[in-house]
DNA sequence: CAAAACTGTAACATTTTTTATTACTAAATA
DNA sequence: TATTTAGTAATAAAAAATGTTACAGTTTTG
């Protein structure tokens, strides 16, 4: 997972926000937030797959907005970076053979779950125009 | 930052709490995490820095819990292992040039703020013994 | 039609971060 | 005194994230 894939994608909608009549290039894109063009347009390709955005290939192409950024929440643009909140398993499969080695990643997971749910709520209130119109 | 440094502190600590009466080895801890024990004695340090165990060096040495697991809290051990919430944010300065790429990790940082906030008011309701006694 | 400016991808390289190992000192106990 | 344990530093290995190069395919413009 890229760590700052959240990061990267609600950058990128908000530049596509503040242009909303033009196709931006990845290189543009990728001047403002400081990473590699092949990055953004790996990016831009999952916010296709979601149809949050259309683009455009040949000379003047690029991309933009597909949706209504005041329908669009950080909620929906935190689903489709497949990110999750929590903190973390440890790497190795816990022993089965211990009691709290062999249940710790349910509890954990329970735990992270309840979290989600509560960021959730809170990311669920933020549409990428309120988020955009802060700059 | 070690990502599942929450989880394998919690792990310890669960173990602990389950043997109250005895002194826990690095080796028996590593054992149930799965985990190389000069890890499991890393995370042991920062739990004793934080006055949260004691622990005895020599034969039959350990480690044992040096607080009541009733009063010691998720949010507390959160804090302890130092890390936070959030979505993280792209690996480089981004153009300060650009109005969205000058301001954007600050917008950040108040959302992930606003998310601890959220997380921490939900660990703070859970005890290491309420933790522990899901097992 | 040809050149230029794009996207879309795959393959590979590099860098960074995490995790593991080794090795050693010091302390406590039997 | 031998053994078992913590504490810690240095190093190695593995994994993950990020960056680069390369090139095919598209669209626009001259």
């Amino acid at each position: 997972m890229i760590s700052g894939k959240f990061a990267i994608t609600i950058h990128i909608l908000t530049l596509l926000h503040k242009f909303p009549n033009d196709y931006l290039s990845s290189e543009f894109i990728a001047g403002s937030i400081n990473l590699n063009p092949v990055l953004v347009r790996k990016e831009i390709a999952n916010l296709k797959a979601h149809h949050v955005v259309e683009s455009k290939e040949g000379k003047n192409g690029g991309t933009k907005l597909a949706v209504n950024a005041a329908e669009l929440t950080l909620k929906q643009i935190f689903e489709m970076t497949f990110e999750t909140i929590g903190l973390g398993f440890a790497k190795n499969q816990p022993n089965p053979d211990c009691p709290v080695g062999k249940n710790i990643n349910q509890h954990l997971e329970a735990l992270y779950s309840e979290m989600n749910q509560k960021v959730g709520a809170q990311l669920e209130g933020i549409s990428l125009e309120d988020f955009s119109n802060q700059f």
